[in-house]
DNA sequence: TCGTTAACGGGTCTGTGGTTCCGTTAGCAG
DNA sequence: CTGCTAACGGAACCACAGACCCGTTAACGA
């Protein structure tokens, strides 16, 4: 009794790791073929050469095993670029998710992502959890220029960095609209005006 | 032979179009309550008092069903509201949207129709087909502000239209942020910042 | 190096969603 | 009103994803 619970965490070396890094990897490549719904654990453990009971035991639904590859993936991040100005560097960050989304591997995989995460609250946190470490990763532009006085003191610089994705999120996955560089660098421009004009400032009201 | 093809096209008054509005209704409440993944044809079909066969020979597979649902769902509309300015319609257009999206039935359903896009053509094409037409609604109020000289000659207005909404579904499916009316009145705000600034202009660069 | 046992994996069983068959109901043309 | 047949619906059938059993492999502490 009082192994510590959930497989995998006793002895985590060795196979145990080796399972669970081709099992992730054969889900990515399930998600991005077959998409969220025509997803199989027996299919994922044929892919990765594992017995499926492994699958089952470690991971027990598709949902779990979601949120597993998306805490994977959220622990290796790509490096930000910094161009000087506001609008590059969130130009820049918007051809980087349109090329992400555009991308014949990654955006298949996105959506269904995103799709498994519409279903259920433990992928959903994960997914959740996945873009506040990214969004993170590029506020720091945004207080770079609240310090220039780019932008006014007081802004928000985690919605600045959302504010420049979600029309790409919104083009891909809703209105089904071209997704290219004229829309990246548009969203980063639309962003960057709304936020010197104090859209994304938190406090307002109070100090007036 | 030579019988037209589908059923439900030979005969489609009374009994059929009974059984069809039973079904998409039936349909809507298993989306929004079991959401894409756990959606079952013989659940829809004990749900609206039919037989499952007939639900089967009508639609044939889950995403069929999804896209005759947003068919028959872009077919009624609501009514847009006039204030007399750009920043108050949007406004009015952001709140309807942020209500609609955290309504404890049409938030859950309308998740559950977009993962359900995210798998299948033909259901991403009626959920493109359906946004369009809620765009298509609202696209005048901008172009009433063209005309009044509150944003610049060119604007896209389905591109503004949209763009309220972007940050809206952005929290709903991917940051999980709060969506309430600040959230609504920030979006209407900041894509009318934008508009006015001509970031929405289509053929900016060919008049200079 | 060796022993303990966590973790894996093949094989089998089972519940359930999807398919088909065929008799029944009812739309619609005359 | 009547007949033809489109469309529905109950029930049996089938395939397959998911659950389980138990023997095998290998991680890791001593």
């Amino acid at each position: 009794m009082a192994d510590g619970g959930e497989p995998g965490t006793v002895r985590p070396g060795g196979r145990t790791a080796r399972v669970r890094e081709a099992v992730l990897r054969a889900a990515e490549d399930a998600l991005t073929e077959q998409g969220f719904s025509g997803l199989d654990l027996a299919d994922i453990a044929r892919r990765a050469d594992v017995g499926k009971t492994t699958v089952y035991r470690r991971w027990g639904t598709v949902a779990a095993l979601v949120a597993d590859l998306l805490q994977d993936m959220a622990e290796q991040s790509a490096p930000r670029t910094e161009t000087g100005s506001l609008l590059g560097d969130l130009t820049a960050n918007a051809l980087l998710v349109q090329r992400t989304l555009t991308d014949p591997r990654q955006g298949p995989l996105f959506k269904a992502l995103i799709a498994a995460a519409t279903g259920d609250a433990r992928t959903a946190a994960a997914l959740h959890r996945f873009y506040d470490i990214r969004v993170r990763e590029w506020a720091p532009c945004v207080r770079q220029a609240v310090d220039r006085g780019e932008v006014p003191r007081g802004t928000d610089a985690h919605e600045v960095v959302r504010a420049v994705s979600a029309p790409l999120y919104y083009h891909l996955l809703i209105s089904g609209d071209r997704l290219d560089e004229t829309a990246a660098a548009r969203a980063a421009e639309a962003a960057v005006t709304a936020a010197r004009a104090g859209v994304y400032v938190t406090d307002r009201g109070r100090k007036g």
